[in-house]
DNA sequence: GTGAAAGCGCTAACAT
DNA sequence: ATGTTAGCGCTTTCAC
């Protein structure tokens, strides 16, 4: 069918080997050799058969992605910046969905195996239970982002979740809230964890009691949101302040405050984690912890392509990056 | 590394092509030498070398499924009718972007063939000008979902966009909309066009006059939709009817009605293309053109896999399945 | 620096 | 029905 490297050393007079390495340029071929052998690459449009190169070098020039939802913008937004690292490297990206499932997860993880995929890139459904070991018995670097395995070394790139959920939940006390409701992620994740603990810190900070009544765990996805803020609201007390924990579950919490009729930030001063691009279209405009959620991506290719070409184990590395409070109208009160 | 088919072959006592033939199943092996087999790959783990399979047979098992947009719920929902089908199979399934972006599709185009992929689903960005000749000079098959191409004959699956248009349009003027806008999606897409097709054909055949000025066309996103809706509410007369061609426009044209603070349906009748599974949260709830999403895909693959096996050239099919107008409170009148 | 030859793990054609 | 053999397209020793 198309063209293969006999045929491009044919036509250049030379052998298959020399092809391979002007290709591949690590060792020194001839310029006169190599400027034929380029001609002839043109010439009949030869493409590399990156199975029959695979299979020789033992391993592929695919990274695995495997991500909780892929309809998440932030998950998206991650691929770009993994994406665009990986192609400047040659490498081609591959993404599945877990669905924070870890049955799933698991498979998804023995097909990388399987596939001999170069790398996986991973956020992990539970810091517990989530097994990588099957890549690892394979010599597939990981790397996870956005959250992190508990037992398990290996490198991380996130951002200090517990920081930024203790700046939030200060923000809107500062802005004289004095009961923060505060919708949870599920309690596999780190991110739900961490997320929780730094709201709660915030509280005891400020000398508030901490009450329970007040979290609502949900399943990061829009209709957990909507259902534990409508939750929320129906409590005796209403709160006047509300944080989520991620994007959808704020796009959920935003429908349940309209159907309640419900004013903010007058009423009820609100913020949230990870934004949602049409959101600046929103009135009032929200107050969001926001992410580097495209250098996340980036960084984590980064890290394991470096992983890939030179395997020997240095000591896992966990990258957190700065994240940012982008104040908006939903939470500031006048005055 | 792990175990190979000689490893397995030498454990039970057999040759390698006999363990090929028991795990492919297409000849017949002796009951005894199958059993043993069948023992020797539990007991070492053997999991077949997808690679050297498929150098071997010429072929990945892989399906290539080219998207305008991974965050689309509708498009998500598809690829998981396709995935379940494919897997069944055995095959698995790449995701690729094009970002309704002519070049970037021809990118993955491309990779698709440099790949081998056994098959792609497709839905194109343009239905003239995106370039599927890339696949079958390479003897790949395509089938393309949702939209068409014009020039080429490949399989597609879809529902009947003219006609839903035209349904919903009326289903508009029933309920006393004098005014009816469109917002539209881009021109270069067969949904595109056959929508905004059958929205003018409904109201001429009632006797309206088709206002160019009622209709813009967006990029099938939330800004696009929440921009043209926008514009469309500034006219001099206000239109009191909306048809939006997708979800996520839709959703930008709700941001925009509740920006201009239009009471629906009271104000304006709303209606639009594809839901959003969380969409059944808002109030009022929605009047949608409902499309089989998962069934689009799942039979793509099924014709895909066809193809696949018997490539034998029989003529190109145009699978047409059955939308349904699922009228909501956003459209209906009271009285 | 370059070519010849071996082999990655698998399947299919050919023998038996 | 099963085994032997060859080869998919590439990289990489090993000679020269």
């Amino acid at each position: 069918m198309s063209a293969t490297i006999r045929d491009v050393a044919q036509a250049a007079g030379v052998s298959p080997a020399t092809v391979s390495r002007v290709l591949n340029g690590k060792v020194e071929v001839a310029e006169e050799l190599s400027r034929r052998v380029r001609e002839q690459v043109e010439l009949l449009g030869y493409r590399p058969n990156g199975l029959a190169r695979s299979l020789r070098m033992r391993a592929t020039q695919v990274l695995g992605v495997v991500i909780s939802d892929v309809t998440n913008p932030f998950f998206t937004s991650m691929v770009r910046g993994i994406e665009d690292q990986a192609q400047q490297a040659g490498y081609s990206v591959v993404l599945a969905n877990s669905d924070e499932d870890l049955d799933k997860e698991r498979r998804y993880l023995e097909v990388a195996a399987a596939e001999q995929m170069a790398g996986v890139v991973l956020s992990p459904s539970s810091s517990r239970r989530t097994d990588v070991s099957v890549l690892q018995r394979h010599g597939i670097p990981v790397v996870t982002v956005d959250r992190q395995l508990h037992a398990t070394p290996v490198d991380s790139i996130l951002i200090d979740n517990h920081l930024m959920a203790r700046l939030a939940t200060e923000h809107l006390l500062a802005q004289g809230c004095r009961r923060i409701a505060f919708v949870s992620g599920p309690r596999a994740t780190t991110t739900g964890q961490r997320r929780l603990a730094g709201y709660r810190a915030a509280l005891r900070a400020a000398g508030s009691t901490v009450d329970d009544d007040l979290v609502k765990r949900a399943n990061f996805r829009v209709e957990g949101g909507y259902q534990a803020t409508l939750e929320l609201l129906d409590r005796r007390r209403r709160p006047d302040g509300l944080l989520v924990s991620n994007n959808l579950m704020a796009l959920g919490a935003l429908l349940a405050l309209q159907e309640r009729e419900i004013d903010l930030p007058a009423e009820l001063a609100f913020a949230s984690f990870d934004g949602i691009s049409w959101a600046r279209a929103l009135r009032p405009t929200l107050t969001v912890v926001e992410q580097p959620t495209y250098e996340i991506g980036r960084q984590a290719a980064e890290l394991l392509l470096e992983r890939i070409t030179s395997p020997d184990g240095i000591h896992p590395r966990k990258v957190v990056l700065s994240a940012e409070l982008r104040v908006g109208e939903s939470s500031l009160r006048r005055g």
